[in-house]
DNA sequence: AATGAATGAGGCTTCATTCAT
DNA sequence: GATGAATGAAGCCTCATTCAT
């Protein structure tokens, strides 16, 4: 292979590349918006910028189409939450800002983005349609992540800054907690001004913390 | 008019009343599972058990039948809501006991009948679409519960068994908290166990007392 | 049932036969002029002067439609056929001209006619795809009748009138020989004249007897 | 011009025949079993292991290429036919071997090979819609294959092999004979084995000379 | 009210054909 | 010459809706 068809190739994939993403983006907007059967795949052409054809060279028919999005978004949105993670407060200084500022966290990239509401609709309306895609995204995302902040809980409960019986629980509950503000909105598409975000955080660890918080051993943590 | 033309006139409206229910029930179903726009008008036609003539005759078009069927819903939903808010413990004995066969009859009767997966459905797709349907299922429905949770929390409050800055906060939370383990399931159209819906409420009265609860006055509430 | 209705259905069920009949009708002039693949079912209904849907309605789709088309005239034609087959010279006066006469009613009836075209053209193009439908064709149809015709040639045998080895060979050899000068003019769809007709079938009994017929036992047949 | 440029020259028109060959011999098997309105020009792209463009730069658009695969395959199919004809057994000794080795090669070279079934295929589907096609095809295919086995049946005549009235009619019966048992598997794109091959021509020549053949003078043809 | 048909539109999908790289 | 994309035209099929019986 010469440099050239090495450049070439290159040039080549990376356009293709950013042909089928921003196929996908496309076709989880429309998708999200209209629903898989009142989506029209002329729409998502023209919105993704490319002809018809070239949806269909991709990604074959309307259905494979929508597999290969809710997998794709699956994915992202599954990433984005395990970053998001990754911030939690495991040796905190103070415990309940710092728990605020994890739950922003969480609400801003993990439930009030695009990518998360785009998976709830899907996966509310087509899930029994398509086992499998269910499946995936509960064991890759909720599962996991559940498990995963149930595990942090754990570990905070064990260093003395909660009192709780069941981590697992606990986990479910925070996200509950960090949702009941924004749970009706978010089921019309607004999206909560960085306030409402903010005041519905408090109000989650607020009461997370009456329930479940403690006064670590003195000097051990501060 | 004669005894005989009366009796028939009350016959037939009895059974076009019952072909009206019986094409809104077919028509929920079908709306539920496949969506407005893959429903099909044959289909729910056949299902309610009359030609599609009877469905265009009752209810025009598909539209009109559509928002028919989520009014109709919606304040059916809303009717069961108000009944199982009244049997809220004003004056407790055993609060905790008395919270979790509330929060029982509220996920039996409001979040995981048929009436409310179609409600979630329908708003989350359609809402967008028809903006109206949707502020009447809001204003009429969560808005007025909540407030009306909210209320009977105040009381408690005042009545010395619960301790909180803001009761519709804690309304909020304490639906989130009732939902915090069914949410996932709920999302699929599984059906949990009366079993799993008792662990489910009993975790979410602890876990909302522990934040709120208090000890009454001796004497006073009894 | 009362009689207005058994009037009603009967009516209805001839008028749907008859839309039926027509359809069909229709489908094999069009498929058999375009081919499968380039049939277009708008045509087909315009055709048969139905509208599109009831196309639909009757047959399924297009595949459907076709393989219904292709057993029902498989299954007029093998008919007309034994028909035919019935007015076999069993015990001829002058062989030479009954045998032509017979001749001449197997070219018109069952090779030249509109039916047997349609299906040597589809099976021709379109057997391979359905091998259920050549193989239905090919026991019912061609292999019936020669058994039959070489049944009747045995006894023709039998009796004097022929003398021949094999009268399975006798009997594809006979169908051959008729459709000789034929062969190539109904390739192309010309519709041979009457007379060409008879002296093709002349032809062929001609040398059909030169080959196989000899002067029966006198007293015998007459 | 150089004699590099020769040497390229002559190369790239030796590779360039080369794939019009392999292009001519895809579409025409995948004509043949599609059809015409079938036949995708990409497969046949894929099969002669060209690109698309390719395939248009040689043959402009798909009737056209149609019309040139079936003109090239004709001219072949005539060639091999007429070079058959060249082994008939002028000077037979033993005229029913000689015919039975005749009948043989007609049938493996010209009625069983790939060209001849794409042509019958061919001829008989689209056969109306390209007149021209058609007419060169019957001119210079069986017109004259039936005309050069009539002369050489009559020259058999003369040399007192056979008795015949009418040679054409015994060209085309010849035809139809040695088709007689085979036609029905040619139909559905079996291949008949060799015995079977044999089986038939043995056939066919015993009823054609129990027809017309006769001893030649003796001395004369030894 | 039920049934079957008709109409018209719309959407998915495939294709031939042409461009650009 | 190969590749991928774009364009435009069909064609299949499904539907909502309306008529007629």
């Amino acid at each position: 292979m010469t440099a050239d068809t090495a450049t070439d190739t290159l040039l080549q994939s990376r356009s293709q590349n950013a042909k089928r993403v921003s196929i996908v983006e496309a076709a989880a907007r429309v998708f999200a918006s209209e629903g898989f059967a009142a989506a029209n795949i002329d729409v998502i052409a023209t919105e993704a910028g490319v002809s018809r054809q070239t949806v269909y060279n991709h990604h074959g028919d309307k259905e494979t189409l929508f597999v290969a999005v809710v997998r794709e978004i699956t994915d992202r949105a599954n990433a984005r939450f395990f970053e998001t993670l990754d911030s939690f407060p495991d040796r905190p200084q103070d415990l309940h800002a710092e728990l605020v500022e994890f739950a922003l966290r969480l609400t801003r990239n993990c439930i009030c983005n695009r990518d998360s509401k785009f998976l709830r609709k899907m996966i509310l309306m087509e899930g029994s349609r398509y086992p499998a895609l269910f499946l995936h995204w509960r064991e890759e995302g909720p599962g996991r992540v559940s498990s995963a902040l149930a595990a942090r809980f754990a570990r905070l409960a064990l260093s003395g800054w909660l009192e709780l019986a069941d981590p697992d629980v606990a986990a479910r509950q925070f996200f509950a907690l960090i949702n009941a503000d924004l749970h009706i909105s978010t089921m019309l598409g607004d999206n909560p001004s960085e306030e409402q975000l903010r005041i519905s955080a408090d109000n989650a660890v607020k009461t997370f913390l009456r329930a479940f918080g403690k006064q670590p051993r003195s000097g051990l943590s501060a």
